[in-house]
DNA sequence: AATGAATGAGGTTTCATTCAT
DNA sequence: TATGAATGAAACCTCATTCAT
């Protein structure tokens, strides 16, 4: 008797790509409030379908932790091999870490600084981290850096970097944060460091 | 047959206190999935008994806050007053927080990390900052260090410390954490850096 | 063993019909200690699916008027329309508006005179108000009342009749009550006015 | 040790008193949403005091209605006293009735529109209804009034005049209201009936 | 595959009343 | 007599998840 409005037939994968979109706008606007009834709202999708491509809401935190990561590394991957020589490297990595940083916006929180007893991101953050470390090793290698121990050091300087782009989020005079940040990180890994 | 439970009447004060006790130590055990259920049944108390505490489950952890972070302040400043000298000061550090942060626990995630729509502990957090940027500044004027914007460095030493200190809470090696630490706070610090 | 509660599919329209006709079989059972838990048990449905139809408590009993008073509506135009003449209308009205009270029951209570702070049900009320004040307005009209002002007349009529249906709820003598208000209506409203 | 303010000793009539003014002067402020907490800061006392004087929350209702009641009567019989003739009686039961209840303000709302569950005011009420029957029958005696049951005339009156102070409560003209209220009386009680 | 009606455990908060002091 | 700390039953409402269609 009464229509039943069809629904798109998509292919499971642009299905789940829709919602992860979808949660991700959303997420954005509302950060730790969203909910899934708001993203299948704009995904424009029954509240159903959303349990048939992600079994949990943690789930599809990680799913959508993952594309986006995804994505920063491939951004941090480019501009590492743009960067003409040591110094170069590190003074930009503030930079870069602020404006991906910024380009999250709201999923910067609700993705890094989730609720507590939620797993906390380990695989996706250090994958940040691992290249951060081989960065610094092959500094070491090279002679530029002098550092004991390159892989804990890269921890440190990604709680740098992170903390910048807090600060810059939060409302902090951009050009101070990252000088500062520079000073810090030339001081802190240069071999010979005359900072500035 | 059924036992009648005793009511007990201390001073708001003391019966402040105890509920306060009751959170740390169920907040420690529980984190974030603790209830307010689950605080009144560790003190003895009454549910209603909370609330004539605390105006709301917030108004409690901002208590706590402050509680723990008078705590620790006392503890940062009666370290600092104990230094021998510079290098003294900024290698002490990272086992300062470690260890506060271990006596902490389960309250360090909690109380710092919470939920992101809540408001951020600032306040708290930045007595301790602006502590480190007193130092800092102090040691510049010294001679000691040679750090263009003390303030901001103050912030990303903090957050140095902070992830020394949650490195170890979760699993690596107190030593080697320490050392990568040390080693990069005293060469992005001193103004003569021959860390080690 | 355990009984596995059947979930029971409706239309939208069917399930909130459902709810409203819980609603007000609780209601006149209850008055006003009826809660959210009391309707759901009676319309055997969950506590939850009570506010996918109704935001809060109040819209419920907003929705329950807007329903009752339809039916009293509808039933007083019928009513009106079959009346002979003007002295048949008038000495008609107070055993209407007693039926009327009558069946409603329990809900004539708990719907208009519902605690202070909620809004009054002004819309609902007036609907009645506005047919008395038509009905007066053509009796004067036509020469049959002689009333300086319909419309607040009415507002006193309704008041009378109202009064007339809450005695003879409250155990009054039906006859008696109903006398002294046909007597009172006649006289008050009519040009020439024989009561009795 | 600690000082413990003394209380001030009153005889139990005058505190029983204090606290009943409170009540009134909270409950015309807050209506409904008046709370023992409420009342006893307003009166400077402590929270059991309340219960020494008041077995329950309702008792106090009872008793301030009491009281209340008993100011509206002795005004209510002074003037009666005063009116000149029948007429006169007549036509200034309205403005009376206006002027008690604004007197009242939000006692009004509080005291007789109370939640439906508690007992409704009845025999406080019963005294004004009283004396209004008394009223009628003797105007019937005297052959000034034609009413077949002065007392359940009586009752319909008091809705009359209940309904015109209400509406002027609200907002409607007083000047419209009280006219529409004396010609229906008048028309509906005396003898000959030349309203205007 | 897709849907959305249905669910209920679980959470915070209120407040009349009690009772140890 | 006076107090106010203590209580806990109950109320409303949320929302991830399920499952009949």
């Amino acid at each position: 008797m009464s229509r039943v409005p069809v629904r798109r037939r998509l292919s499971p994968a642009d299905r789940r790509e829709e919602l992860l979109d979808a949660a991700e706008a959303v997420i954005r606007r509302l950060g730790d409030t969203a909910r899934v009834e708001d993203i299948v709202r704009e995904a424009g999708a029954g509240r159903g379908t959303f349990y048939v491509y992600f079994e949990t809401w943690e789930a599809l935190l990680h799913a959508l932790r993952e594309r986006v990561f995804a994505q920063l590394d491939q951004r941090f991957s480019a501009w590492a091999n743009s960067a003409r020589d040591w110094r170069d490297l590190v003074s930009g990595l503030p930079e870069l870490f602020v404006d991906m940083t910024l380009g999250m916006e709201g999923l910067h929180q609700a993705l890094l600084h989730g609720p507590v007893g939620q797993a906390p991101p380990r695989r996706t953050r250090h994958d940040v981290i691992h290249r951060l470390a081989d960065l610094i090793t092959q500094g070491v290698t090279a002679g530029a850096f002098a550092v004991v121990d390159p892989k804990m050091t890269a921890v440190l300087v990604f709680a740098v970097l992170h903390e910048t782009a807090d600060q810059v989020e939060r409302g902090a005079s951009r050009k101070a944060t990252l000088a500062a940040a520079q000073d810090l990180l030339i001081r802190a890994l240069e071999a010979t460091n005359r900072a500035g």
